[in-house]
DNA sequence: CCTTGACCTCAAGTTGACTTGAAGTTGTAC
DNA sequence: GTACAACTTCAAGTCAACTTGAGGTCAAGG
C-alpha cells in the first residue's frame, strides 16, 4: 500500500503518517522510487495508536507501550501501572460527568452552594482535590487545596 | 489575599494565576498599588477549574461552563452534551484500561494475535477506528489528554 | 513535450497552556 | 536609606502533535 491508501483506510492524513513514521510509531516496509510502501498490518497498529491517543496517552508513551517492533516487550509492571493511572483518571472523569449531569438539572443559585454538586464533583468535605498531572513540563504535581 | 498567598494555597504558580485572570477564568477584586488582591472565593473557583482540567476540558470550555461570574448561566443542554462527550471518552478509556490489564498478564506472542486483547481494546471487528473527522484541526475529539 | 496529481523532503507555522526573561515598582528588614 | 524579595508588565520561548508551504520527483495521459 502506498501512503495514500493507508491515509484513506485509516482516516489519517499523509502528513500524520509521515510524522508517525518519523517518530518511530509506524514503519514502512520499503520504497518504490521515492514512495513509501506500507504493509497492511500498519492499519492495526494505527488503530492501536488511535485508541491510545483517545485514552489520553502521548505518542511517546504509546511508543513505549507498543514496543519498537510491535511486540509487547515492555515491562508488564509498566502496563499495569498505566492501567491503574488510567483508572484514576476515569474516576475523576466520572465525577466530572456526574457533576455536569447534576448541574444540568439543578436549580441551586450557584453550584458551589449545592452540596450535591460538590459531592458529585468530588469537592466535598476534605478539600482533597485531585492532582493535576499533564505531561512533562510540570515539575511536580500540584493540587488545588482547601477550597471547601 | 495577594497573588503569592493564592499561589501558595492553590499550588498554582503566580504566572498561571495571571494567565487565568487574563483569560477571564478568575478575577481579582482590586489592587493595592500594583499588586492584585483576590477574594478567598477564588480558591473554590480554582478548584473547579482544576477539576475541569483533570477531566480533560480546555480552559475555554471551562470558561463557558463556569460562566463569567461563577454562575452557571450556561445552557443546560450544553452541560448535558458535555457530560455525554465525557461519557464516550470514559468508555474508550475503560477499553484501554482493560486492554492494558490483559496485556500485562497475557502470554500471546503479539497482542494483535490475542483475540481477548483485541476484544477488550474494542478493536474486535474490523475498522474499529475512532470516528475521525478529516480536514479541520479537530480539538473536541482529542482534547481528551487531560490527566494522563 | 508538457501538464497533472500524488508522492517526496525540509523548514516553518499553529494551538493551548503555560513559563521565562527583561526591566521596572513596592513593602519591609536591617 | 538601601538592599532584597515579591510583586508588576509585556514579549518571547516551550512542548506536543500536527499542518502548511516551498520546491522537487515521477508515472500516466494528451
Amino acid at each position: 500500500m502506498d501512503i495514500g491508501k493507508v491515509a484513506k483506510s485509516s482516516g489519517l492524513p499523509p502528513s500524520t503518517l509521515r510524522y508517525y513514521e518519523e517518530k518511530g510509531l509506524i514503519k514502512s516496509v520499503g520504497r518504490q522510487g521515492l514512495r513509501r510502501l506500507f504493509a497492511a498490518s500498519v492499519l492495526e497498529r494505527l488503530a492501536l495508536i488511535s485508541l491510545g491517543r483517545a485514552a489520553g496517552f502521548s505518542l511517546d508513551e504509546i511508543c513505549l507501550m507498543l514496543g519498537p517492533d510491535g511486540q509487547p516487550r515492555i515491562d508488564r509492571q509498566r502496563l499495569s501501572d498505566k492501567a491503574d493511572e488510567l483508572d484514576r483518571t476515569i474516576q475523576k472523569m466520572m465525577a466530572m460527568r456526574d457533576g455536569l449531569r447534576h448541574a444540568a438539572i439543578c436549580s441551586a443559585p450557584s453550584h458551589m452552594e449545592c452540596p450535591k454538586f460538590l459531592r458529585l464533583a468530588g469537592l466535598a468535605g476534605t478539600g482533597a482535590f485531585g492532582p493535576r498531572k499533564k505531561s512533562s513540563p510540570n515539575r511536580a504535581d500540584r493540587s488545588v487545596a482547601g477550597a471547601g
